[in-house]
DNA sequence: GTCTATTAGTGGTAAAAAGTGGGATAAAAC
DNA sequence: GTTTTATCCCACTTTTTACCACTAATAGAC
């Protein structure tokens, strides 16, 4: 499972390098290689391809005439790239989901359990300080019995 | 599996090159033919002639005296033109199909699955947009409860 | 019908842009 | 202070875009 956050910099060309601490368990997965798409709330999310496919699976067998799924799948698989950790541990963010998301100098790296998030450093900022002040009166049904 | 977008630009005549990534892929289906036809939400859709011949028998099986088998039969079949890959990885899209989607000099490439879509920049950029923002509260039953 | 003008399509190449690999330097961790 | 990690820079390769010249197809005039 990955956690924690990192203050991550693009440098040429959408390059960023990967934190070593999440060498070890990156490695586990057998490849080098993770797969990149886009979040609703406008983050990057980054998956192991090989958690990847399970998903990938799961939204391309929905029934593709419907609304809502053709949604999610131009979504997500629409935007899903492969990308390739290099020798010196490094990935290069396709520059359609830097514009997407707006990440340009610096990014937040920020791990979620079996994916990581990738956000604009400001973005990121903001919406953490938007979560902060709203979390006591927007819970919804499932999470008011949830506990932590 | 197709995934990931491309923006890409249209040339000499509604000439584009097809992002070099698919190439190993599409060399899988053993043949340089492609199928473009088009979509209810007007963009094009780009499948390997192999794929394409199952999709359409099964268009074609279809109860010919339904009104929406009878629509579906015309919009995908009635629209599907053969395309020829060039020596140097590019493609033609039709002129009619050119003019139903709109797509003048740029346009987006999109992975989808077992196929392809192509839309017109700007359609792209603001349907986009209109999912992003239904998204969190327009999930029919079968989504909500996906786990990604 | 044939001839001509115009437009559409094709193959090749050149220029521009993006991506990649390697290493140097700076910053952080130990 | 030494080692490791993160950032930056440079040269090179690959991919994408643009351009040109030529051929094929189409439409209109006669």
């Amino acid at each position: 499972m990955f956690r924690g956050l990192n203050k991550i910099s693009l440098y040429t060309k959408g390059r960023i390098s990967l934190p070593t601490k999440y060498r070890p368990e990156l490695a586990k997965y057998g490849s080098n290689k993770l797969i990149c798409t886009i979040d609703i709330d406008q983050c990057l999310l980054l998956y192991p391809k090989k958690i990847w496919l399970k998903i990938e699976k799961k939204i391309l067998d929905l029934p593709s005439l419907d609304r809502s799924s053709r949604m999610l799948q131009r979504l997500m698989v629409g935007h899903a790239s492969e990308i390739v950790i290099d020798s010196h541990n490094r990935i290069l963010v396709p520059i359609e989901l830097r514009e997407f998301s707006g990440i340009k100098k610096s990014a937040m790296f920020i791990g979620q359990g079996q994916r990581f998030e990738i956000w604009n450093y400001q973005s990121w900022n903001q919406s953490r300080d938007k979560w902060l002040k709203k979390s006591d009166f927007t819970l919804t049904e499932q999470l008011r019995d949830i506990s932590i």
